[in-house]
RNA sequence: GCUGCGGUGGUCUAGGGGUUAGGACGGUAGGUUGUGGUCCUGCCAGCCCGGGUUCAAUUCCCGGUCGCGGCCCCA
């Protein structure tokens, strides 16, 4: 027999109804925070993904050639394919731009629970209007997000690289060594950073600096720590008016962490960056990430540099809906996933096709979803069918009712009845009364 | 890349060196024919793959593969 490709998944229609449900929140809040949605290939370039991460990230694409011998690749990411969209339009947009996304990655890596060699990420990305007020936007955006998905128990960890950046300078650190010292700031790793060649004093400041444990208000402590280090910050300042705007915006994620030593272990990271983390998952517990980066300088538009966006892990938001689901015992697990106007399945019974299928379109073009039994078997049957196949009612036209002009509507869920003529209109009515 | 546990119809499972590999759910057909989520019957469908040990392997051993975890990594 043939087998799914490893790391990818089939999903069937009460997964897929809920992955449906999540993504129409998603754009339901995207577009009450002015997001547009934009989408890109599939497949790119290899260059695309090399230039903005390396020759080591190919390893890890699905890359391939095409008979004229080009270079491609499943895309890994979609952060790239956008700003290789907008650099396509030599950035003739209009400014600020709000663009979310979501599309499907491929990453050839080990595929385990919450980590798949397919997997769905939704975004976004604001263009041209670098600062703190774009990040805060950026920021409630992904918050409302998960907020909307009835999501509960979720951390956000806000830190900023310029704040870092300033401190390592500070240190006289530069180049690989400075991206090195973030590495292991962001890993925690201050063993590492001491053999590294930092003096003992300034990794116990950063070491402070990485428990301070809590939102806004600890700033104030940062504030002296970085002081102390002999450190002006201006980042430290945006960092504040990031924050204090994020709250004014009303985001009110269930646990906020400032963390001056998130760093999100990527070079093109430049002034704030957050991660949203849920501890249900376990070892994959990041569902977000995102900040204020660098990347359109490789496309010779630096003045639109920097922007501000974040990719949220699609699979993973809906594990962790998944298990809050099963410990609360709740049948819903994305809100919505249920909702909708019931289907109505229509059993033709010992009658030609040419007396019902009228008033299928009909009830269809009424916007009443209908479904039809297809097959001619025992009425028994067809309900069972009918329940399984997920209607929520069910109406049998045999001739008995074509002569009495009525037909018996019937609620699955209860098996309640109710009467009406044989009209698109009066069915409709029926239903909505029932 | 490393590592732990596991793999019996589509799903859940019983069993175990020689069996017609048992059951349940499911799907399908029927129980003389217009109301299901009762019941009965028939049918569909299985020992992950390859090698080894053995007279004999689904069972034991090794490798692979797939799944579930833990590290490493994570644009």
């Amino acid at each position: 027999m043939f087998e799914r490709a490893r790391g990818t998944r089939d999903f069937g229609p009460a997964e897929m109804g809920r992955r449906l449900a999540f993504e129409k929140i998603c754009e339901e809040v995207a577009s009450c925070y002015g997001f547009q949605r934009v989408a890109t290939p599939t497949f790119e370039r290899l260059e695309l993904f090399t230039a903005k991460s390396g020759d080591g990230i190919i390893e890890q694409l699905y890359a391939f050639k095409d008979r004229s011998d080009r270079d491609l690749t499943l895309r890994p990411e979609l952060t790239a394919p956008v700003m290789r969209m907008i650099a396509e339009k030599r950035g003739q947009i209009p400014k600020p731009a709000r663009y979310s996304y979501f599309g499907s990655c491929y990453r050839y890596e080990e595929s385990k629970r919450g980590r798949y060699r397919e997997f769905w990420q939704y975004g976004c990305e604001v263009i041209g209007a670098p600062g703190p007020l774009t990040e805060a936007e950026v920021v409630a955006f992904a918050c409302a997000i998960l907020t909307a998905t009835g999501l509960k128990d979720w951390q956000l960890k806000i830190g900023h690289v310029g704040i870092l950046n300033d401190i390592l300078n500070n240190l006289g650190l530069s180049g690989d060594a400075k991206s090195a010292a973030m590495r292991l700031l962001d890993k925690g790793d201050f063993e590492g950073l001491a053999a590294s060649g930092i003096d003992g004093d300034s990794v116990k400041n950063l070491r402070t600096l990485s428990q301070l444990n809590g939102g806004a208000e600890t700033l104030v402590g940062a504030r002296k720590i970085i002081s102390s280090m002999g450190v002006e910050s201006e980042a430290l300042d945006q960092l504040e008016e990031m924050l204090s705007a994020l709250s004014a915006l009303g985001a009110n994620p269930p646990s906020l962490v400032v963390d001056l030593t998130v760093a999100r272990g990527l070079d093109y990271y430049t002034g704030m960056v957050f991660e949203v983390l849920v501890d249900s998952l376990g070892g994959e517990g990041q569902v977000c990430g995102g900040g204020s980066y660098r990347l359109f300088h490789l496309f010779d538009l630096d003045e639109l540099d920097p922007c501000c966006g974040f990719g949220m892990g699609f699979d993973r938001v809906l594990l962790a809906l998944e298990v809050q689901a099963q410990k609360e015992g709740s049948a819903e697990v994305v809100p919505g996933e249920n909702s909708g106007p019931g289907v109505l399945a229509v059993i033709p019974f010992k009658v030609d096709n040419s007396e019902v299928l009228p008033l299928v379109g009909e009830l269809r073009a009424a916007g009443q979803p209908v479904t039809l039994e297809l097959r001619s078997r025992k009425t028994g049957r067809s309900l069972a069918w009918a329940d399984a196949s997920g209607a929520t009612y069910v109406m049998v036209v045999g001739p008995r009712d074509l002569e009495s002009g009525d037909v018996t509507i019937k609620r699955l869920s209860d098996g309640a009845e109710a009467k009406c003529g044989i009209s698109a209109e009066e069915i409709s009515q029926t239903i909505s009364s029932m």
